[in-house]
DNA sequence: GACCAGGCACATC
DNA sequence: GATGTGCATGGT
């Protein structure tokens, strides 16, 4: 571990959140509706899941029961919004089964299982990769596992942390490596990476109102981008 | 009208 | 193992 990468690391949250505060995610009303809409958002604008969970609500589909009991094609009509809608029906299913077949449906059960064995069988169901388990983890059941978004890896590349070729676990791997494992901040660290990637870091290299400016000119980074 | 958004599975080379 | 493609809506 190096305590340079662990300093920047803390540093870069310490900044997000002075900058932007605590983001108060996941935004929904119960751990259920975290998974549904982590399904959901797969490659998608947040304002057009909220458009299919809205539907979802108002004819009362948010239960484990009713989407177990309702038909994919049917499910598929009512999460139109969200983009995808026939695959991401299909996903939703996918993810009820093994709920079932797991969990008989029961949350609290599957939040007391080990993380590594959840993650394991996450990955399984076909339609939940890496960055949809790991938010299930994280902000439905509370484990502390750090959510890799594509937002992170260009802007910690940026800032010459991770390497711009470093795949999902090597960049999960950098940050759980050197911060502790802490439900709260790791649900703070990656929302505040998306609020920062939705404002700034889009196109430009550096822009002058990025709160992370001067930290991309610290000793680290200047170091590495020497080498390179 | 192009481009993007809180990915993933599958085909092809 | 790397790279390309389909999936689809709604906002800018």
């Amino acid at each position: 571990m190096s305590q340079r990468v662990k300093k920047s690391l803390e540093k870069i949250y310490q900044r997000l959140f002075d900058q932007f505060g605590p983001q108060r995610w996941w935004p929904a009303k119960t751990r259920f509706e975290v998974i549904v809409g982590a399904i959901l958002t797969q490659n998608t604008n947040w304002g057009n899941v909220e458009k299919a969970i809205g539907n979802l609500r108002a004819h009362r589909l948010l239960t484990p029961r009713r989407l177990k009991d309702i038909p994919a094609e049917k499910l598929a009509q009512h999460i139109r919004p969200a983009g995808y809608f026939n695959v991401k029906a299909k996903r939703l299913k996918n993810f009820i089964d093994y709920f079932y077949k797991e969990y008989a449906g029961d949350i609290s059960r599957m939040a007391g299982q080990k993380t590594e064995l959840l993650r394991e069988q996450l990955l399984s169901v076909s339609g939940i990769g890496p960055e949809t388990a790991d938010s299930i983890l994280l902000y439905a059941l509370d484990k502390p596992i750090f959510v890799v978004d594509a937002y992170t890896k260009r802007i910690f590349s940026r800032h010459a942390l991770i390497r711009s070729g470093d795949d999902y676990h090597a960049v999960q791997k950098k940050f759980m490596n050197h911060l502790k494992p802490d439900v709260k901040m790791f649900n703070e660290y990656h929302a505040l990476v998306v609020r920062l990637g939705k404002n700034f870091c889009r196109t430009t290299p550096r822009c002058a109102a990025c709160p992370l400016n001067n930290i991309s000119r610290s000793a680290y980074v200047r170091s590495i981008l020497k080498k390179s």
